[in-house]
DNA sequence: GCCAACGTTGGC
DNA sequence: GCCAACGTTGGC
């Protein structure tokens, strides 16, 4: 069964990940997301083809950079399990996986990235309950309206 | 590097 | 179930 084409923005640290990296690989699985409401949304959500805001965050300009898809279904993410790996967690089991992922395809970069300000500067039209700007919100996986979408890339 | 804000953990 | 302590996020 499918549903109508959903929208979303993801955060990444573009030291440890950026959309130039995303352009290089193609296709990235989202590993290291530890919050149910982020996972929830990978999970639950997200379809193949559903549209991604690319957001940079914890740099100089935080804002959207790029566009992305969502490239998978979801399906547990592999780092729980890896004792080496930063993201691991020893109370995930596999036969009852704690965190889940999906792949993130490259669509393309932003002729112009969208800043935090200038988002801000909108928040007006795009709702003030919008997580993005939300105060105190700090999700890296959260849902944007068509609306919105139209909206935050009628800034680029 | 600072720190506000939030989420998670664990003792009770 | 409460809540203090701790860890993390992310803008500045």
């Amino acid at each position: 069964m499918t549903t109508r084409k959903r929208y979303w923005l993801m955060k990444s640290e573009p030291d440890d990940f950026s959309i130039d990296d995303l352009e290089r690989v193609g296709v990235e699985p989202w590993t290291g997301v530890r919050n149910y409401q982020a996972r929830n949304f990978m999970r639950d959500g997200m379809q193949p083809g559903d549209g991604v805001l690319f957001y940079h965050s914890s740099t100089a300009v935080p804002g959207i950079y790029g566009v992305a898809e969502v490239a998978s279904a979801a399906y547990p993410d592999p780092t729980q399990f890896d004792r080496r790996s930063k993201y691991f967690d020893e109370k995930s089991k596999r036969e009852e996986p704690r965190w889940f992922l999906v792949d993130v395809g490259f669509v393309r970069k932003l002729r112009r990235p969208v800043p935090l300000d200038e988002i801000r500067a909108h928040a007006g039209r795009l709702g003030e309950d919008f997580a993005l700007i939300r105060r105190g919100t700090r999700l890296s996986v959260l849902p944007v309206t068509a609306t919105q979408w139209k909206l935050l890339l009628a800034l680029e």
